[in-house]
DNA sequence: GTTTTCATCTTTACACTGTCAAGATTTGTT
DNA sequence: AACAAATCTTGACAGTGTAAAGATGAAAAC
């Protein structure tokens, strides 16, 4: 103990990072629609304007909060690699079901960076993290082809499809049309059987 | 001409209908986020209360309006359907296109139904409209592999590894992530491409 | 060290939102 | 004809985002 704590600064000190905390946790509460400003303004004990002058308006402060929910789903796909066997084709899965573990745990921020916005201007850090989340993918799948993605237009669409799977499967288990398996192990071999179903005219013939 | 009309009666007398009609206009041009109950009962040129009477709250008029869409999507899926090729797998291509073309003429309404809610009610009148989605996406799966796939849980996996691949790509084209080719051929062999992409161990080999 | 300047935060105000309660009007029923 | 129910309006309230103007403190200039 110091003393008594001074009253209250009138200059916050860090006020940027502190909404951007309140922000995440008043998303996570109350999820796109029911997001607003004044309370995160009440939650950092601030004046309900106050955030005005770092973001902007409210779609400022969502940017932002998007480009943090970019990081965060680039953190998810790598804990789970690290967690992974070595073999590009695991580390590729390992990616994908990390980014079912983001869409899971954050659904609200997950909705906010695909479901309710425009898409990001050129440009802009949240297209520059965007981007750091793609390229990510893009890597796991490139080491599985033995090539970069991004130098050959027809490696990046094999990209856009992983993408596409483990994207679409995340979207309706949180819109609550697909129900998860119990287990975690369940949960992953699920998801495994759903990226890797085969749905060619070849791998459709009725048996 | 009949003389003049009425000044206006006190009765709309079909205003549930009317009221369905400028909320799916309202959605259309505001989208889910900017959708304002009271800019729909002004459209219809009615009190700002009256469409509680109807629906309750805002989020009943939003149920109501997502039963409607999950008709309209049927009815996307069915049109495709009707100009494709009668071989049970371009029918399930087709079924699936349908559902391309109905979140890209209708994103805010295709946010609604999955994007921004909570799942529907048990036995509510908008789970039996999106499970008659689901099973008309189902007939298609079953007719190409030669069996009811509500029957099987199997095959029933089959049926959501098909929905995931056209829902998330539909999901991250309006999100702005993907980007269509020009031409109608172009995107329908795209979007080919990508359902059928090949994303087993051995189909991702390095060549 | 004093003054000026600027970024930061607060106060105030306004238009807009959804929802509730109470009253007016029409329709349907007995 | 009288009553009951359904439908729609009016009015009020708390809550929202945003803009304008003022208060405060810190940093910079002199």
């Amino acid at each position: 103990m110091r003393g008594p704590a001074p009253p209250k600064p009138y200059h916050h000190g860090d006020l940027r990072r502190a909404i951007l905390d309140a922000g995440e946790a008043e998303l996570s509460e109350k999820g796109v629609r029911g997001f607003s400003l004044r309370h995160v303004a009440t939650r950092v004990d601030v004046s309900h304007t106050a955030p005005s002058h770092h973001f902007g308006d409210t779609a400022g402060l969502l940017d932002a909060l998007a480009e943090r929910g970019f990081l965060r789903l680039v953190d998810c796909m790598r804990a789970r690699q690290d967690r992974a066997a070595a073999a590009p084709y695991e580390q590729l899965i390992a990616t994908g079901q990390g980014y079912l573990d983001f869409a899971l745990s954050n659904s609200a921020m997950f909705r906010l960076l695909f479901g309710s916005r425009e898409p990001p201007k050129d440009g802009s850090d949240l297209q520059v993290a965007a981007l750091g989340a793609f390229l990510h993918l893009a890597k796991a799948v490139g080491a599985v082809r033995g090539c970069d993605p991004m130098q050959h237009p027809q490696e990046r669409i094999l990209v856009l499809a992983c993408w596409t799977r483990a994207h679409g499967l995340a979207d309706l288990i949180l819109s609550g049309y697909i129900d998860l398996p119990e287990g975690e192990q369940e949960r992953d071999a699920f998801f495994r059987h759903m990226l890797e179903a085969d749905v060619t005219p070849a791998g459709m013939a009725p048996s």
